[in-house]
DNA sequence: AAATTTGCTTGCAACTTGCAAGTGCAAATA
DNA sequence: TATTTGCACTTGCAAGTTGCAAGCAAATTT
């Protein structure tokens, strides 16, 4: 993947031409999940991301700061992956990404059950999901 | 532009599927910003998109439920697109990433200025301006 | 009647994606 | 110690998508 040269000074642009693809924000979305992934744990995601296209968006995440790579504890063959507060503060973002899928779009009844739930206190839930995720860093 | 199939269950990846591309959240934004615009005035923004991804974008979101397609008051060469209801409520989702990137991204300091101002009351920006965009439907 | 505007469509080269196979190093197993 | 397995990628290539330019038909203006 191209580093993407900014198409104008516009904000969602701006945004976009970093994490505007439809592989991006899955990537971010695992490690809230998580808090870190090996380049495995992605792998395993329903999603099936192709190796090459996860390479590829790994590295641009790094450069653009969103994740940080390090080394993982146990194992020198293993690396982990974990947001940086650049990355973490994509928490709003994602949370009415999935408010809006809970209200336009059919989703199965557990995943709309655990929305309703974000719903009802999102400040709170951003709160104390942004702290969790901090810890890791 | 193919109709992409639906990769997984989550939330997510399901929005990322209708609207995850570096072009259709920009033409949503017009459509915040000018509540309707014609296919000229989505050739006219600042980010160049081409005349032939413009075209299948709009399809997309019209086929997808996000803007619809009707007559222009004053000339039948013309067309004017709007959002649905459906596309107004991608507008927490614009404000999230706006403020992202206000915090993250190197900005005008106009565009600082204006997303201060939202941040400063943004249930409220959003409130009101739901109102005023549903004027339009 | 001719020229221009509007909203597209078409053709094509360049780039990106997705799949499969391969590579090199670390760790576990025989 | 030798060998196999696991992990994080890289490479090759076909298929799909993007971006640019040109073309086109209907509506509008001159």
């Amino acid at each position: 993947m191209k580093i993407s040269k900014k198409r104008s000074d516009c904000p969602i642009s701006c945004s976009l031409d970093i994490w505007g693809d439809k592989w991006s924000l899955l990537i971010v979305r695992d490690l809230m999940l998580s808090k870190q992934c090996t380049y495995g744990d992605f792998m395993k995601s329903n999603e099936k991301i192709a190796t090459n296209i996860l390479a590829a968006r790994l590295q641009m995440l790094e450069e653009n700061g969103i994740i940080t790579k390090s080394d993982h504890p146990e194992s020198k063959a293993k690396v982990l992956y974990k947001l940086t507060q650049k990355g973490i503060d994509l928490l709003p973002v994602m949370i009415e990404v999935q408010l809006w899928a809970e209200k336009h779009l059919t989703l199965s009844n557990e995943t709309k059950t655990i929305l309703k739930g974000i719903k009802k206190d999102k400040e709170e839930f951003i709160k104390t999901t942004t702290k969790e995720l901090r810890k890791a860093i």
